[in-house]
RNA sequence: CGCGGGAUAGAGCAGUUCGGUAGCUCGUCGGGCUCAUAACCCGAAGGUCGUUGGUUCAAAUCCUUCUCCCGCAA
């Protein structure tokens, strides 16, 4: 099939990679380039690196909403549009442009988490199991019919960073399926159970402080769900630490205080949890308990 | 020149204000205790104090050059 692309970060490259090794892509398009990091150094997107790695024509219009994107797009004559996390709302001109409509990948199973951030959503919230799902684009923001779902569990101690690698995996192979389904016509498009549907709000650094008076079991999906960006933080022997990584423990106590410091366990409001690997302000990754002994940290001592 | 923190033993830190023999917690190694141990006791090894130049009788510490790392902001 004929394809134009239309995807963004890391998460849409595993799907372009297996659709170029099967299919025509025509065309990639993806954000602007931005600046980023300290230095604001201007960098290209991830999708845009492997498209011409892959030697595929990039497109990167600031705006799908103009007739010169829009013309430019017809130019390549798409059978089929696949988006994947693309950042951009799609105009109704697009979505009617291909004879097989516009297939977007979305990282759960819709219609749960709807919108922009479902596999941390997943994760914060606990869920044991989630999924990605291809569906057909319609004007709503993620409320098109569904083709093809899979299912995928969720780990005990599996973080946001690592589940996006897997489903972005996962959604290249189901994107292969659904194309295929689509043009032998063994797939019926299926309509969201509304009364079903919630949405994601973007994930922002609001999100990130801990609370120790929490259930230990929400302090470790809070940790594991803001990795590897924004990150858990929290205050810790005075410092202010972002938390990488961590795991249920099995003592509890007073909510907020250091149970034991090899490991560096923290009583939480239910149970406890271990804290892995922090990183103070300032400073690289280290693991607890070497932080702990350069601060003198010591069974008893209150976390603010 | 967006704001800020940092570089000292294998790891994490103190020491820098006010120059004067390199310290702490942990790890490592050796020994002891113990039925046993990640526990406890004793001991040891391990550092040209990031780089350049300067001031000084004397610099981790004061001035200077450069490099690298990181937090915030975007």
């Amino acid at each position: 099939m004929k394809i134009v692309y239309m995807g963004t970060p890391d998460f849409a490259v595993p799907a372009l990679k297996k659709l170029a090794a099967r299919h025509e892509v025509a065309a990639v398009f993806t954000q602007p380039d931005k600046p980023v990091g300290r230095k604001q150094i201007l960098t290209p997107p991830d999708v845009k690196v492997c498209a011409q790695a892959l030697g595929i024509p990039v497109c990167q219009p600031k705006s799908m909403k103009t007739d010169e994107a829009l013309a430019q797009l017809k130019s390549y004559a798409p059978e089929v549009i696949v988006v994947a996390a693309y950042g951009q709302i799609l105009p109704k001109a697009v979505l009617d442009l291909p004879r097989y409509g516009c297939v977007n990948i979305h990282g759960s199973l819709l219609p749960k988490y709807r919108g922009a951030a479902p596999i941390q959503q997943a994760v914060l919230n606990g869920d044991k199991v989630t999924g990605v799902t291809t569906m057909l684009m319609d004007v709503g923001l993620d409320t098109g019919d569904i083709l093809l779902t899979k299912e995928t569990p969720i780990g005990e101690n599996e973080t946001s960073a690592a589940l996006f690698d897997r489903l972005s995996e996962l959604g290249g192979e189901l994107i292969l399926e659904t194309l295929d389904a689509l043009e032998q016509g063994t797939v019926t498009p299926q309509k969201q159970d509304e009364s079903l549907a919630t949405h994601t709000a973007k994930i922002d650094k609001s999100l990130c402080p801990v609370d120790f008076t929490k259930p230990a079991r929400q302090v470790h999906n809070q940790i594991r769900g803001l990795y590897s960006w924004p990150m858990a933080t929290a205050e810790i022997g005075g410092k202010r630490v972002k938390i990488h990584s961590s795991r249920l423990a099995h003592n509890s106590g007073k909510p907020g205080t250091i149970l034991s410091v090899r490991p560096l366990v923290i009583a939480c409001g239910e149970g406890s949890v271990e804290i892995c690997e922090l990183q103070p302000e300032g400073k690289k990754k280290m693991s607890a308990e070497a932080f702990a002994a350069g601060h003198h940290l010591s069974a008893g001592d209150l976390v603010l």
